[in-house]
DNA sequence: TACCTGATCGGTAGCGCTATCAAAGGGTAG
DNA sequence: CTACCCTTTGATAGCGCTACCGATCAGGTA
């Protein structure tokens, strides 16, 4: 025997005394044999009561299941998800540990609960090579699935998901943009398209824009089109000028973005802004600068987060759905992996599921 | 041979023809096995390669790894887990995704991924059964540590996390409370005492209470002490028709909670609010009531979230140090999982790391 | 009585890695 | 030239569980 099996045996294997020195509070974990033994069944009855107890008959299941409660045994997972190859884990990689995407992380983990799967978390700072990094490292976890932010993917990224075959869905996709196979999308360019159109039928007409980075960001790119879109829509003039592009994604930097604005263009009357805390920021901003919102300045956000609910004055915003995103993506995932098997991204019928999209009107505009 | 090794074998092991059909596209996941005999080395080699590759000559580690590349091949960390019972990942609980443990969670996400470890996330929605359920998934998961909020475990959780002896760190907890071994802190009981006698010093001397439910939740506990402690100091009276509780931790349970509040007490000219999103939406609802802050009321905060330094009027606030806090855990919990072993919480002795407090005055005071 | 069926349980062989020991080679001090 | 040591590599035996096949047995059928 090569590997001391740290047991304590039923007699017999005793430690020379200095062991008992060395091995203090070693207890080691239970395994199912301990169980087992307990109850006087075999490990795989064991194994059985706890994955399949519909196969147990009733009076073996209820001695197992005393065993299983006088020992306070734990299950190993890991030895679990080595012979069954099924982790019950699902990753999930998000730019930012942040509004918006903090509801849909939320939702994932609520709906996965349910499920007794866990999640494993990544944050891939809008960054392709971290996010391939996660990629790799939870590929090699073996997680039976990935739940990640539509767009920006490597190409080594999606050669990797593809090879894998692991049950995949992109979130936050606008229905337009391609993915590997399932994604959960919220029409995020209408939306931004609507937001300018309800600027306009209130009488605005010199209408900007405050958006994050495009750069990997299709997000981002789709809400900018939508802008576009909506002046074109009414005959409006484009003006480069009239739209500042954010430094991240924090109030601050909206604020900051509105300032830059409003000195190439101070005679703006409506700033469309991709996101609520970006909004938020320009808000702020326009009341540090005594202009009024909505009178002097109308302001429309993105997401339906918290604050735009709160604020005052409150903020027009289109709903994106966060949370129940997330609890779709989850749905999808665990659907997926509870077929078992590979996923083949190529011959697979992707599936998508839009859940629509809505504004909201408030105060600020 | 029971199991079927669904391998392409080197010849010889082909299905019956139907099996064509059947096996579509499943090229199963390398294993190390592979990689090795290309390299033409032994598998262990190959582990070495990856684990230590200091103890492998240089021109064996060069095929090798040469090898790795061309195949593309993902260790099984699953395996490898069970093996080395060490899984590289630890395990987070929060009450809540949102500030101000978000930037805990970002923190700590930050130390881990320079370490190769992974996080996995659970929320226990301020509820110790929630908390309990999400400590059992995780040992059995064999995680090597584990980050938890401090306070309000039950007794099944604490026994449980004793019994498994995995490295374990406590967050948000104030240096009083005690821990079950170490512990990040944050002296919130000074901090909010600090924050009436800044009240108190600018003159405020009907100083109300918005804060959170204290039931499993000892941050707000010491907050609240921390203002009491601060009443008294001042030598003014402690009134309990001053104090509101919040539904919740939203800025709307904030607004919900100042209307309540001056209904009962219009005359307040301060109050200290034990969470900045509290504050942010006892400021807005001052601002729709046409209160001025702070000329009518004088508003601070806890914790220095990301709305207290941007919103207008910027808010005064007690420095949590939120990711400064899950850099220190995560670092704390690998230093503990890197010795490897079982963690004696009884012998063991506990280490607290305070990061001190800080008022931050702004325009809100 | 012989046979079949379905429910229940156990034995065994892995899952893909790593810990541990053993062996082989090369250098070097005596 | 021998003894010894260090470096490098390989062989082997698990880690703790589950998939798979078989065995057993009660009950029903022909």
């Amino acid at each position: 025997m090569v590997r001391l099996r740290r047991r304590r045996g039923a007699l017999g294997e005793m430690m020379p005394a200095s062991g008992m020195d060395a091995l203090v509070a070693a207890p080691a974990a239970l395994r199912m044999e301990d169980v087992a033994r307990l109850a006087g069944v075999s490990v795989m009855t064991v194994s059985r009561a706890l994955r399949a107890p519909a196969t147990v008959a009733q009076p073996t299941l209820a001695r197992v299941r005393a065993a299983l409660q006088e020992t306070g045994y734990l299950p190993n997972l890991v030895a679990s998800g080595l012979a069954s190859s099924r982790t019950q884990v699902v990753a999930a990689i998000i730019p930012l540990i942040s509004q918006p995407f903090a509801p849909t992380l939320q939702g994932m983990t609520d709906v996965l609960r349910g499920a007794a799967y866990q999640l494993v978390l990544g944050v891939s700072h809008y960054d392709p090579r971290q996010e391939e990094a996660l990629v790799r490292a939870f590929l090699s976890r073996r997680v039976d699935g990935i739940a990640l932010f539509a767009g920006g993917h490597t190409a080594a990224t999606a050669a990797m998901l593809r090879q894998a075959g692991v049950p995949l869905v992109e979130m936050w996709a606008d229905p337009a943009t391609e993915v590997l196979v399932d994604a959960v999308s919220v029409p995020q360019r209408l939306g931004a398209r609507d937001a300018v159109r309800h600027l306009v039928a209130r009488g605005r007409r010199r209408i900007g824009f405050i958006g994050g980075s495009t750069l990997h960001n299709i997000r981002q790119q789709s809400r900018l089109r939508g802008y576009l879109d909506g002046l074109a829509e009414a005959g409006l003039p484009e003006d480069v000028a009239a739209r500042e592009e954010t430094d991240g994604f924090l109030m601050e930097a909206g604020a900051a973005a509105l300032a830059r604005l409003l000195e190439r263009r101070p005679g703006l009357d409506a700033v469309c802004v991709s996101s609520d805390i970006l909004a938020a920021g320009v808000v702020f901003e326009a009341h540090r600068r005594g202009l009024a919102v909505p009178r002097d300045l109308a302001v429309t956000g993105f997401d339906d987060a918290e604050i735009a609910r709160a604020m005052f004055p409150s903020l027009t915003t289109v709903d994106m759905k966060a949370e129940a995103m997330g609890r779709q993506a989850a749905a999808m995932l665990l659907d997926r992996a509870r077929q078992g098997g590979r996923v083949d991204l190529a011959a697979m019928p992707a599936r998508r599921c839009d859940l629509g999209h809505a504004l909201i009107l408030r105060e600020s505009s």
